[in-house]
DNA sequence: ATTATCGTGTGATTTGAATCACACTTTTAA
DNA sequence: TTAAAAGTGTGATTCAAATCACACGATAAT
């Protein structure tokens, strides 16, 4: 539990007492590989804190193509979160790639922190922020970047992401078919 | 100002006093017809909330192509976000559409205010919510759909938006070429 | 130990959208 | 009021990436 006073307390600082009654709202879970955390249609109920492990985001289309909207790793946050805000059935999957653990908590508990403990409001704040401006950088490069560009772009933010999942899924991160990003790296 | 107000309470409320003081840290503009409010390579200092008229925030990649980020109207907030949460030169322009008013303020109100108030910080994190969220479906959008999709989609998203902005821009925000574009409700 | 299944590279073919090119209309500016 | 610029439709051509197809080694399952 430790992870997440070390976690918290990268943004805000806490005494103990305080961190007791933050610590009291979240659940640890294992996670096996191929586990599925969230199911598509179920309530997206949870947000969870990955402590360790690797995990994807993603969801199906119509033609049962996948798509990767996230990776998440250790001191990530991970939930469908549209779904989890607006407290409706889930349109993603969450599933471990590499075992690991869990946090998780409810959205109940995120607004009731906030509103019990201003630091706690501008801790979600601060790392909301963080998550606005990763998105805004992720859409750029959707919007405009060629393959080549795209691929390089992640080889640079996620070195190791790319040692540690299989290219296939990195390629449904990008949004590029398996075989196009397979050439980019070869020719 | 009143509009300003209006805008807050539709999250929190606010007394007079506090009103005021929120409100000294705004300033109004107005915006004329092609009035950049922003330009890349400018210190991104300010953040705008819209009171009137039609913006748009883009950039401008290495082959001198537009991509629109956003389009902002009333009660929408903007600004190259990347460059103004981290105080950098901003890699993006925002220029006006339609003419109109925006009140800006800078990062410093936006921690101050924050700090002061416990229900402006709380104010913050809803808006963060809610546009993390709209990034979210923006991703999904443009990671799986193809043109036709994009355009029903945006079409039911802003109907309206549809009549007031040059079909141009809208492909340059949709991320297809202008020719597809039109060719989609064409044929 | 032996079969499946998965991950990955690589060639051949197809295809959807970009690009190029031009006409016509509507705004905007001199 | 007249010229220039911007917005838009539509055809012809090009091209980059998706798709299809197959081989092969590495995991994982029985």
């Amino acid at each position: 539990m430790d992870k997440l006073r070390k976690h918290i307390e990268q943004v805000i600082s806490l005494t103990d007492a305080e961190f007791d009654h933050v610590k009291s709202f979240f659940t640890l879970k294992k996670a096996r590989k191929n586990q599925y955390l969230l199911n598509e249609g179920d309530e997206a109920k949870h947000e969870f804190l990955v402590l360790s492990g690797i995990y994807k985001v993603f969801y199906v289309d119509a033609q049962d193509r996948e798509y990767i909207v996230q990776f998440a790793r250790e001191n990530w946050w991970m939930s469908d979160y549209e779904a989890f805000f607006r407290q409706k059935a889930a349109g993603m999957y969450i599933e471990c790639i590499l075992p690991g653990e869990v946090l998780y908590s409810t959205l109940e508990t995120r607004e009731r922190l906030s509103k019990e403990l201003h630091k706690m409001e501008h801790f979600f704040r601060v790392k909301l922020t963080n998550g606005y401006v990763a998105q805004q950088q992720r859409i750029k490069l959707l919007l405009s970047s060629t393959p080549q560009q795209r691929y390089e772009e992640f080889s640079k933010l996620y070195p190791d992401l790319l040692q540690q999942v299989p290219k296939k899924l990195i390629a449904e991160y990008l949004g590029v078919s398996r075989e196009t990003l397979s050439r980019l790296y070869a020719g």
